[in-house]
DNA sequence: CGAAAACAATAATGTAGATTAAGAAAATAT
DNA sequence: ATATTTTCTTAATCTACATTATTGTTTTCG
């Protein structure tokens, strides 16, 4: 079954019945990306959640020079949407594709209201890893205020060593806020420290 | 009443009974701040998630050289909390301190939970203004990635109105991510153009 | 009210990190 | 396999922003 990974992370913060995991199971669809493909454009309504399964994506938006900026990566196991967009059902400025071949199960907007009334159990959950993102990214935006790159190089290489190994350089770069050039700097000095 | 704002904060996203308002307002415990005072410090588990009345708090970290770097400014009608902290029971690494004085209805965390659990609309309440809070982090790691410091004061002036003249510049600086004389050379950029 | 402290403006100098350019290595595709 | 594209490294130069220092202004508070 490709649906033990997403019970399983539910399965971290909530208890579910048989028929509670057979409903929430009946209401994922299943999608394979390319790598490079799109799951979202800059500009679309972003309509789902993304539960990634295999592969890797990520969320990023374009600055005025036309230059990726990372929000986010998603390897297996990980949530992935355009938030803003998928609340406010608006045009969103977010980009989400592959980095890799990937395979995500997609959850509708609709469904997910629809589960939050039915069972309160799944407010419940989808709240706890809202939160849990909501530190990670108040975290985020303090280490960019108060660390140097070479700071925030090292804490990535501590919080995500799997990704490092696992992704090209740039894209790391693009998510520390740094240029390529720089990074390859950086790690040339980490290696002789 | 000085519950009359709490009420209305939470009536924008669920509606509830005259007894579940009275409940709800029975759980909370007022607190005066005196400019300077801190709600919570460095190290400190933090207990309460903290609803702004009057005044204006801010949360914040100081780096390795003793600066400061704003996380969040709380004026009337904003929560504020160390969310690390409060989820997790663990000493935090944020202070929060009152910018001016201010007073504050704390709702503890064992309160907060038991809520969830006699009554599953606080807890979507709390999701939605988790997820709101979320959205609004995102878009600032965003910007500090993409955006210039003159971009981010201009982002600042547009989103935060009225604190642009409430607060001093140099707290300002330390929200957008620079130091207090560089913002003043910005500023007088900003007048001729 | 007056003294002390905090805040703001300006300017000279310093530096972390960007930009540009060019070649080497690795991955991808035909 | 080999041609093409993408990624990585290195180095020279440039710039946005930091640091330091000085002076003036506003707030705070006894």
């Amino acid at each position: 079954m490709p649906y033990d990974l997403i019970l399983q992370n539910i399965g971290k913060h909530i208890h579910l019945e048989p028929q509670e995991e057979a409903r929430f199971v009946s209401l994922l669809t299943s999608r394979k990306l390319k790598k490079k493909q799109f799951l979202l454009r800059e500009n679309e309504v972003c309509r789902h959640s993304a539960f990634v399964t295999q592969g890797c994506l990520r969320s990023y938006n374009l600055d005025e020079n036309g230059f990726e900026h990372i929000l986010q990566f998603a390897p297996p196991d990980w949530w992935i949407a355009d938030m803003y967009s998928l609340i406010s059902q608006q045009p969103g400025s977010l980009y989400i594709d592959a980095l890799e071949d990937s395979e995500v199960l997609l959850l509708s907007k609709k469904d997910q209201e629809q589960l939050y009334h039915d069972c309160p159990k799944f407010e419940r959950f989808f709240r706890i890893i809202t939160e849990n993102s909501l530190v990670a990214n108040r975290r985020r935006v303090l280490d960019n205020l108060s660390l140097s790159a070479q700071q925030r190089y090292a804490m990535f290489c501590q919080h995500y060593p799997s990704l490092i190994n696992h992704l090209p350089q740039k894209q790391i770069a693009a998510y520390i806020g740094v240029t390529p050039e720089f990074l390859s700097k950086l790690r040339k000095e980490f290696r002789h420290s």
